[in-house]
RNA sequence: GGAGGGGUACUCAAGCGGUCAACGAGGGCAGACUGUAAAUCUGCUGGCUAUGCCUUCGCAGGUUCGAAUCCUGCCCCCUCCA
């Protein structure tokens, strides 16, 4: 990872490839130069620390500056969370208690250190400096903005002259994570392009205390796995960090092949002169599944450790093109009604496999399921006691079942 | 405080007394095709002891042979006026 870039200027661009914006990019490269460690804050948000690829965008950006020898402040808003970030339908969040920030900062750390680098890493919260602030301090802050400023902000302006709410406290977001800027010396701030307004913000207050306004970086949200929209869990376009090796790779495959070079640009950590080199190939006629297959490589080993790649790239081969079954099919102990048999459905959704007894004949009607490979097409089959087979359902759901009497079952689990 | 509009399945959105388990779109799932691609085409998309039965249209009642559709009360959302 660690490269000498030639210049300045290629490091500058390495440093901020992908970005959507950068706020005074000549004055990055002038501090870049200065042979100094700059402090680059970013600041997270105290809740739900469930991270995807999404998130890892600026953890990567956080990353590079790392390790050019900079220092990364990774802020935790615990303060700012009891406000919360205005969103024009916001309901008043509730404050977290300090035993969950406490927990949701160990969850952040477990899951951040697989992209960063521990080290060079200043783990900081903002109740640090909040916590302790006079309600008189607080007001003294509110003074060095205004509000005509504060409505320039796209979505306060939109609220105010649409006639919606905007509550005192929203206009003290922005103003309280500026201030984190002043009390954190950040030379520059990074966020999602959502972020701007805030963040520049920061660049005020800092030139009112007399500090070097921050350089301002702002990311792009990285499209899902459907290649449109932004990239979350509600969405289920998602590609969890803590996702199982095979099925993190098996999703990285899924994505388009142009969706690919947005994953490259944002989520490896190659130059960019190699990227271009493997779009290079492609045009020549290499199998842009293959290349694809190199972006799987690299993500996988990142969050699963070297060599979980690779493993993982082979399992997808064997399933995929070899049409082999997985190694680690689940395995599924069933019980046989009174009659001593049970009806395939009942079997199949038992299994985990579908969702219902109607789901599992439709799914019979469409000829999804499988036997032992075998095509299901009498959806009042009967298994009786004793029989055991793998039971499939589309491509990717298998369970090896077997079926005893409700007797055996007992011993084994509840009803 | 006053006036008006609205709450329908995962989402958006029709329906406004029976033929409605509820149009359509999106999403999802499955089948074909493939590189598990993407795009495209096709089908499915409440549950069940399944050619029938049961539950669903904000909540609770009521009218009716019959209600998502009409009435009453309640809850929630939005717009306008003050």
């Amino acid at each position: 990872m660690a490269q000498t870039p030639a210049s300045t200027a290629d490091l500058l661009a390495e440093l901020t490839r992908g970005a959507a914006e950068v706020i005074q990019p000549d004055e990055l490269a002038e501090r870049l130069a200065g042979n100094t460690p700059l402090r680059v804050k970013v600041g997270f948000d105290p809740t739900a620390p469930d991270l995807h690829l999404g998130h890892t965008v600026i953890l990567n950006a956080m990353r590079r500056f790392q390790d050019a020898g900079h220092t990364v402040i990774f802020l935790i808003g615990d303060f700012t969370g009891m406000i919360g970030d205005p969103t024009g339908k916001n309901v008043t969040r509730k404050p977290l208690t300090e035993d969950a920030i406490k927990a949701n900062a160990q969850t952040y750390a477990d899951q951040v250190f697989k992209v960063l680098d521990r080290d060079k890493t200043e783990v900081r919260f903002n109740s640090e400096w909040f916590g302790q602030m006079s309600s008189a301090d607080m007001i003294r802050l509110a003074a060095q903005h205004t509000v005509a400023r504060m409505l320039e902000r796209d979505d306060f302006e939109k609220r105010y002259k649409g006639g919606q709410p905007i509550a005192i406290h929203e206009f003290l977001y922005p103003l309280v994570q500026g201030h984190d800027s002043v009390a954190l010396e950040a030379d520059i701030e990074m966020g999602g392009t959502d972020q701007k307004f805030n963040l520049l913000v920061g660049r005020q207050l800092q030139g009112q205390a007399g500090q070097k306004p921050q350089i301002i970086i702002t990311w792009p949200l990285l499209e899902g796995t459907d290649g449109v929209q932004k990239m979350s869990k509600s969405l289920d376009n998602y590609i969890g960090i803590n996702d199982p090796a095979d099925e993190m790779f098996g999703k990285l495959m899924s994505i388009s092949d142009e969706l690919m070079w947005r994953y490259f640009e944002l989520l490896s950590f190659r130059p960019t002169a190699e990227i271009d080199a493997l779009k290079t190939a492609i045009a020549e006629g290499r199998n842009p599944r293959d290349v694809k297959f190199e972006l799987g490589l690299e993500i996988v080993d990142r969050f699963h450790g070297k060599g979980a790649g690779e493993k993982a790239r082979d399992a997808f081969l064997a399933r995929f093109r070899d049409s082999q079954l997985p190694d680690d099919l689940p395995e599924t102990e069933l019980a046989a009604g009174d009659d001593g048999e049970l009806g395939i459905a009942a079997a199949l959704t038992a299994a985990g496999l579908t969702a219902s007894n109607s789901d599992a004949f439709r799914m019979i009607k469409q000829g999804a399921v499988r036997i032992d490979g075998e095509k299901v097409e009498d959806r009042g089959l009967m298994l009786p006691v004793g029989f055991t087979g793998l039971l499939q359902v589309g491509k990717r759901k298998f369970s090896q079942v077997r079926i005893g009497t409700r007797d055996e079952r007992r011993g084994a689990r509840d009803e």
